[in-house]
DNA sequence: ATGGCAGAAGCATTCTGA
């Protein structure tokens, strides 16, 4: 089964290539973010007539998320959804459209567009470090119902110093700080695996370049869209790719799509195993 | 320290992103 992660920066600007991508790669479940978009107005039409299903939840002119899914989706939460109570900062956060979850073949999948934050002295830098703390909060109930999950996004975050092209000009700037990287570090708790570090420890491997400063072609870039699955899910992953292909696209995005391979219909793997023995026990 | 490039809204320019 493959996953893919895909910030587009408008699904309506970049529908053509989103088509195209599809057609090339033909993955089960497409995670997207920066749709840009209401609901009504989402392009559904063109991924129905390819075999998928569109869950969308967006907004006018920014953020905006949706799982485009070949296979049937259940349990659909948009949003935190008060599952965090009436604390007043959960409440704040259902404004903006960041966070699509939805069971699919057994994985609970996670779809997240984290705030970038600005700077570190901004109002909005806050904001994203308490959205990362609902999000951790929000992952400790999601846990009780499924021990499967794919965390996957734009997380606006470099995990290490390995996953930005200087990080001597940035390190401690936003996306790149101790503060972001602490409350990254909360949501996933051990408990979740970066699955491109599964593969690849070396640097010089990003998956988004600014538009700015033909920053593409000098190839400066960061690694800041990540899909983080459950431990219980390693023994499956087959493959953890970042497609930059897109980027070298006609007004492309300035992200590129990144995708794993889980494999969920060999039943001769370790989490079958466990989990037979856990219930004998 | 600042702007650079791009999209949306909407028609000149501002807001936002990362």
């Amino acid at each position: 089964m493959l996953i893919a992660t895909w910030n587009v920066n408008s699904v309506r600007t970049r529908l053509s290539q989103i088509i195209n991508w599809i057609n090339q790669v033909n993955p089960d479940i497409l995670c997207l973010q920066e749709t840009k978009v209401i609901d009504n107005d989402f392009p559904i039409k063109p991924f129905e007539e390819l075999g998928y299903k569109v869950i969308a939840f967006g907004q006018k002119s920014y953020n905006g998320v949706a799982i485009i899914s070949k296979i049937e989706a259940e349990n659909v939460i948009k949003g935190f959804s008060g599952f965090l109570g009436d604390q007043n900062d959960v409440n704040k956060f259902e404004d903006q459209k960041r966070l699509i979850t939805a069971d699919i073949k057994g994985v609970k999948i996670i779809n997240v567009y984290v705030p970038n934050g600005s700077s570190l002295n901004s109002e909005k830098f806050d904001y994203k470090i308490n959205w990362l703390n609902c999000l951790s909060s929000f992952l400790d109930k999601q846990e009780k119902k499924s021990q499967l999950i794919c965390l996957l996004g734009d997380f606006n975050i470099a995990p290490s110093n390995k996953d930005i092209h200087n990080p001597q000009r940035y390190e401690g700037g936003i996306m790149a700080s101790e503060i972001e990287r602490n409350a990254l570090n909360n949501v996933l708790k051990g408990r979740l695996i970066d699955s491109f570090r599964i593969y690849e420890k070396n640097t010089g491997h990003w998956s988004w370049w600014d538009y700015r400063n033909n920053a593409y072609e000098l190839n400066k870039g960061w690694r800041i869209d990540h899909i983080y699955i459950s431990k219980a899910l390693t023994s499956k992953l087959k493959s953890c790719v970042i497609d930059s292909n897109p980027r070298e696209n006609l007004q492309p995005s300035d992200h590129a799509p990144v995708m794993i391979n889980l494999d969920l219909d060999n039943p001769n793997e370790d989490y079958f195993d466990e989990e037979e023995d856990f219930f004998e026990i």
